[in-house]
DNA sequence: TATTATTAAGTGTATATACACATATTTTAT
DNA sequence: ATAAAATATGTGTATATACACTTAATAATA
């Protein structure tokens, strides 16, 4: 018989408990679902929300932007560069010369007008594959795994 | 006053709806605060979870694992790379040579053991923000989700 | 005013993700 | 036995993620 050192049943269980497993495989299933849908209209899910970010907070600051958006600083000039060299946004600076200010160009709006419906279409699957009031309790509880980072 | 086109306000709701930015937000967030506990044993949650995945499923083919792990297979492949560099993991061909099996090795069963502390810590950190029973349904929602792709 | 601290943002590096495409091997059908 | 189909995996490319570090500009202080 082996020692106990070289048991490793301890980790059988893990998966079904680990809170990080679990969100993460979720997120690559939903991130896939709505990439398909979104697939005609060149923008990805990621690429929406930051463009639905930048026109809810009305031309952001990069700081205040990633803010809403939950996004680590460093990654959200990452993720602007494609938008930018797309010509959906334009980065400014302000009277402040350290601030950058996020805008939507018309290019852009005219890009989320389109996206808008393919959204739509998207979460009317998730929602019928998932059950409209079961996904309500599930968006309550991915904001309150939000809150933590407070 | 301005075209119904250039109105924009219809945006405003849909980072509260939409289940792809919800999700990704609070993937984020989980994942920083286990790789902040994570940091002292070398291995990152998805690294460790993919160690997880190799001894739970028994030196299992690359498809396999991707399966088990809800991964897309060619991710797993590079996920694969820095777990091999590092020695943790071994790949080697089977009869059929098409087919390669993912082995931990000693030097993997050992970080493993070092890491499991530390994912016990970080999980109870979450339980704790969360209420344990509030997670346990969470993690059922999230088992739901991935079903979405079946 | 000169120095120091603070603030805002970018860069270097590494891992994570996945689609489209390519390659190698095995199986099936002719 | 050979051609065609199916299977298993890798590679090219692009985006996503974030820590550590750097730079530039402004604010605070001596």
């Amino acid at each position: 018989m082996k020692t106990e050192k070289n048991d490793l049943k301890k980790f059988f269980d893990l998966p079904a408990l680990c809170p990080a497993f679990n969100i993460r495989a979720a997120s690559r299933v939903i991130t896939q679902l709505f990439d398909e849908i979104l697939k005609p209209t060149g923008l990805q899910i990621t690429q929406f929300a930051v463009l639905v970010g930048v026109v809810s907070l009305d031309s952001p600051s990069i700081n205040q932007l990633a803010k809403g958006l939950v996004m680590d600083r460093t990654t959200l000039t990452r993720n602007l560069k494609p938008l930018e060299k797309e010509g959906l946004i334009k980065i400014t600076s302000g009277d402040d010369k350290r601030t950058h200010f996020v805008k939507i160009t018309p290019k852009g709006k005219s890009a989320m007008e389109k996206t808008l419906p393919y959204w739509e279409k998207a979460r009317t699957v998730v929602s019928e594959e998932f059950g409209q009031k079961h996904l309500d309790g599930l968006l309550k509880d991915l904001a309150s795994v939000r809150e933590i980072k407070n």
